[in-house]
DNA sequence: TCTTAACCGAGACGGTACGTCGCGTCTTTTG
DNA sequence: CAAAAGACGCGACGTACCGTCTCGGTTAAGA
């Protein structure tokens, strides 16, 4: 089990952590090591609230103190668990970085935490009801956030790169392009079950610069 | 609450439906209509064996002999609920027809069961074990298809009318196809939570035709 | 431990036990089983849901389906451990015969579940709310009863015959007398924490007799 | 609610008052208030740690150094409930004191606070452990003293008054007056939850003038 | 007057017990 | 003899208090 993110002061609230009990912090972080851990190991249905405060050494009680109920927990597990966004291919032609682009995304897709958050999300959201209050950042919205960021970021650097010359690149443009070259791939995964090879990802990008690709691209 | 299945003797299991005790199939039709009703008014968190038994009036020794698990019983009640495959379009301009297909799936996408059931699937693949047996044809597995099929069938008649010129359509062809035009609704549904309104379904067509379109169509 | 209460199939509330599942007998003896026990040993403290239903073998929903909530299996205990109303004293005059009830009533005191379950009832009276509903029987009411009959019924039999030749002995003069003769018992038990000893209940009977004693007896 | 016991620097503990810090009186006061407050609101079941600490604005830290354990703290707002021993009556016959004693002494008992603090006592020392040092005089024993002086005191005055012609009234003999007449009161309140009307303690006291009376009261 | 130690509020923490819900297995009784 | 009725063991949930503890901040008392 490796954790993609580093211990952190910040519990992803954006405050400020100025002076802070520093018991909140190692209660939390064990309940999160060990909720990470506990779906690494076994899965989301690993994750009870029984399991994460016997493994942790944690109080149930405490536990609810920083989690309002386990479906938080998870949230913040998934978190734990999701590689930080990797950095956007740099050099090479457009088409290549596209490529490696998609390349990326595939890969991450293969890699299980960030497709289970992605789909768990969309879960909770037909089964479950949402925290209404979005100005409460709860874990769960906090999960969506980095979900869509981790498509979303590298496009927003290689496109505006690529398309540098023209002299708009709106945020519909990038919306497009990433639901055009991701889409795909999930669809691939979550429906019908087929891999994505590199010929597919090669065959999205060709496509799409097709469409797209002005002359100096 | 709108049932788009007949009830049936068939219980998908392919079997042939001779001579069986009609009491069985008396409750299960019980049971499936329970399921499907609690499944429509409450969400998945709604069907419950216990919701289900006291609301049927079947027997919880009775249910279990139709369906080994509470999951097995939630996928039949998600095909109770899912829509026929719509026909695909007939009539008009290969591109009309192919609009029409991805508007339909665009809408599909819309209703709630169909996508609650396409995550719900993805979703327990990861949580949950997967009968490992392919050869039991289990209601899990049987969804799992009427949901590939409700993507797929459609794509297989109007790409094999459209490119019928073409001397071989492969399987490969369609599937790409199915990934570049319904991937990107996925994606905006799950991930992004945008609509797929009629622009971008209209773009979504166009670029394709752009890439695939051979002078013919 | 002694159980005073043989196991029955009478489950207090005076329904004729016709026909009736043999598991729930099964389950109710183990659960006042290890609640008796768990009181004797242990104190009113000692009966917590879970030493119940670890040590009785009997699962937590097994026993929330026997007795609402602790109380209710608290006061099911305390039943199974009073022991059964004493013979009230027979043969000799009057005075021997109410004197010997006096004594028995002193050692009953002395007895530590029957005066904790009536001090505990006191309580409970007190601290919580009591089951308003005077239909619904429960445990509580059972055993409020019962502790009641224990004080009342050897006087119905004793001060019947003692004052036999007088022409009525209402329920007021049975009232009275237990009041007078049982209260003391329980005054110096409870508030002063003094023995009752011979001398007193001796004390006790003959001022009574002094003042209600008619010529007769 | 009214607090019968006048805010005093005195913790029951007997110690000398001389040069305390301020503050230790500012803390127990408010946590005695709150706490009494609470009792005579919500019954014993209502005075919690956190419902005190949170009602006073004293920490829980503070609350602990006044107060070893909840129950103290219950035994301290009881004290702080408790009404004045009311004085005895003076004028009148002999007869009339006495009835009037019990009347009060009925009267009280129909007070809510005392008789929960006297059988909340009772339950105590049934339930849970008793502090087992005699030296140190916590609340709870207090509380038991307080409770029993209620009851003996105004007998000492008035029984010595009454009996002053005769030479010698012993200890026994103020205990047995006591039993024989507040006993009563205490069974019907307690066992059979009949109310102490004016009636039965006219009887009481003529009963006991019956025997004990010597021709001079 | 200025320290400094006691006292304070706030509240996190590990625990224990509660009462509830849902599952999948099983027995008993009835039509 | 199969279906209903539902008891049963199990395991997880979220809540309520408890008594201990660690924090800084204030404030009264002695230097």
């Amino acid at each position: 089990m490796t954790t993609h993110t580093r211990p952190s002061r910040d519990d992803g609230t954006g405050a400020p952590a100025e002076r802070r009990d520093p018991r909140l912090d190692r209660s939390r972080t064990a309940l999160l090591d060990a909720a990470a851990a506990l779906l690494s190991e076994s899965g989301i249905r690993g994750v009870t609230i029984e399991a994460v405060t016997s493994r942790s050494g944690v109080a149930r009680s405490t536990l609810y103190r920083h989690f309002p109920n386990s479906g938080e927990l998870l949230a913040a597990a998934f978190q734990q668990l999701l590689p930080p966004i990797p950095a956007p291919p740099e050099g090479g032609t457009p088409r290549d970085r596209l490529l490696g682009l998609v390349l990326d995304q595939a890969q991450q897709i293969e890699h299980a935490p960030t497709t289970a958050a992605a789909i768990w999300l969309a879960t909770s959201g037909l089964s479950a009801e949402l925290p209404a209050d979005p100005v409460e950042r709860t874990q769960f919205a906090v999960l969506r956030q980095r979900i869509i960021d981790r498509y979303r970021k590298p496009f927003d650097a290689v496109l505006r790169d690529c398309l540098g010359g023209v002299p708009r690149v709106t945020a519909g443009d990038i919306d497009l392009a990433a639901a055009q070259l991701i889409g795909p791939l999930l669809f691939n995964t979550m429906i019908v079950k087929r891999p994505n090879d590199r010929e597919f990802c090669t065959r999205l990008v060709d496509d799409f610069l097709t469409v797209h690709g002005s002359p100096t691209i």
